[in-house]
DNA sequence: AAGCTGGCCAACCGCCGGCAT
DNA sequence: AATGCCGGCGGTTGGCCAGCT
């Protein structure tokens, strides 16, 4: 068995690995006596361990309904959600799981669970897309080098339609797997996404190019990148010449998808899994937006997200008129970040719903509140 | 074949809260 | 109210093991 090598404490009491003969006496004393007292227990078991030991030996190990094996799909789900409402909370969660131990579950986690989320870009901690993905760009030339070698090609012969070309997406992914950790990966396909939502062209396969962002993609994203619509456009200079297909286009980035009621929904969910929170557990939870449909799939980078609605107020508050004040883009609940925002500075200027972008933009050009290293790289 | 490395996981450690005195 | 005991919990460690060089 694994673990620590025998040894004993300053009291004389044995410490690591137990052998089968301990195991034995503990669950023959245990089925005959129950086991009362933990500090009692050894003694009177003839056991030379600390009682403790003991309990950790019984709950973890030789309890009689103890789950062996490995974690099944949905047991895995279930612990990605759980996690997401209740955080490190281990004994929470075993309690949703029969006959898995809350050590096993923090083991599982945290040798497997959380690389995969880390893989789909998103933060295991918080159960958002990670924002540090976001420095993508500052990557490019490294992402752009590493898909170019795998091109045969130098980075400076690859521009945006490679890295947006759906035959070459494959292989670039195949590369970087092979040269980078999932950080990358996920980098990469999160650069892809933006490149194609900034894409004009995108949903509707047209090959007229227009003069400005689709407002719409312009919200979302600026509210995600926290950056401000300019710099948006500049990013989008740089797409401009993209012509990716319509089909190239990941669904879960068109409009359709920031419509779509999972978008609208990212909000605690009732589903069977949350049933028998405590009320403190969910008041422990609240404030986290991704509901479990978000991990159904675990095949890419998740959709984009907004943050939570604490950044946002951070990027706008005080800052007089947001970017998207003017649109009413219909997004639902907690996670209509535009429609609060729009609440909001209804509540100090009624007349504020009839203000144009171009009013304001060179407020939001001083926006330091959108200011972060996304500026400077996108400028 | 030998050495190295990282993954995995049982077990330990230290802290905390509830309870009895 | 203060103190000590006990069980529970989350974080961390140590060492086995498999895969790689």
């Amino acid at each position: 068995m694994m673990g620590r090598s025998s040894s004993s404490d300053e009291n004389g009491l044995k410490k690591g690995p137990w052998t089968p003969e301990e195991d034995q006496k503990l669950i023959d004393y245990i089925e005959r006596n129950g086991h009362g007292s933990w500090r009692a227990l050894p003694s009177l078991a003839g056991l030379n361990r600390c009682g403790k030991s003991c309990r950790l030996r019984w709950t973890n190990y030789l309890r009689p309904d103890i789950k062996r094996g490995n974690f099944t799909e949905d047991e895995e789900k279930l612990i990605i959600h759980l996690h997401s409402h209740l955080g490190n909370k281990w004994s929470a969660i075993a309690t949703h799981l029969p006959g898995r131990t809350d050590n096993e579950i923090k083991n599982f986690w945290n040798t497997h669970l959380k690389k995969k989320l880390l893989q789909m870009g998103i933060d295991p901690v918080t159960h958002q897309p990670r924002t540090d993905h976001l420095d993508i760009l500052a990557h490019l030339p490294q992402l752009l080098a590493i898909a170019a070698n795998n091109l045969g090609a130098t980075s400076l012969d690859l521009n945006i339609r490679d890295l947006l070309n759906p035959s070459l997406f494959d292989m670039n992914i195949t590369a970087l797997m092979s040269h980078s950790d999932a950080t990358q990966i996920a980098k990469f396909q999160l650069l892809q996404n933006i490149l194609q939502v900034l894409s004009p062209n995108a949903p509707t396969n047209t090959t007229s190019i227009p003069q400005n962002i689709d407002p719409f993609y312009a919200m979302q994203l600026s509210d995600y990148l926290k950056i401000n619509p300019q710099h948006l456009q500049n990013l989008q200079e740089l797409a401009m010449n993209v012509t990716p297909s319509a089909s190239s286009l990941p669904p879960f980035l068109t409009h359709d998808h920031f419509r779509s009621p999972t978008y609208q929904t990212l909000n605690l969910d009732n589903d069977q899994a949350s049933k028998g929170f405590s009320e403190q557990d969910i008041n422990r939870a609240h404030g986290v937006t991704v509901g479990k449909e978000e991990y159904l799939g675990f095949e890419s980078v998740p959709a984009l997200v907004p943050a939570s609605p604490e950044h946002l107020d951070q990027s706008y508050s005080g800052k007089g008129q947001s970017p998207g004040a003017n649109v009413n883009i219909g997004l639902g609940n907690s996670c209509n970040l535009k429609q609060k925002q729009s609440e909001h500075l209804s509540s100090s200027d009624p007349t504020s719903t009839a203000t144009t972008i171009d009013a304001n933009w060179p407020e939001f050009m001083d926006d330091e509140a959108s200011g972060c290293y996304w500026k400077e790289i996108i400028e």
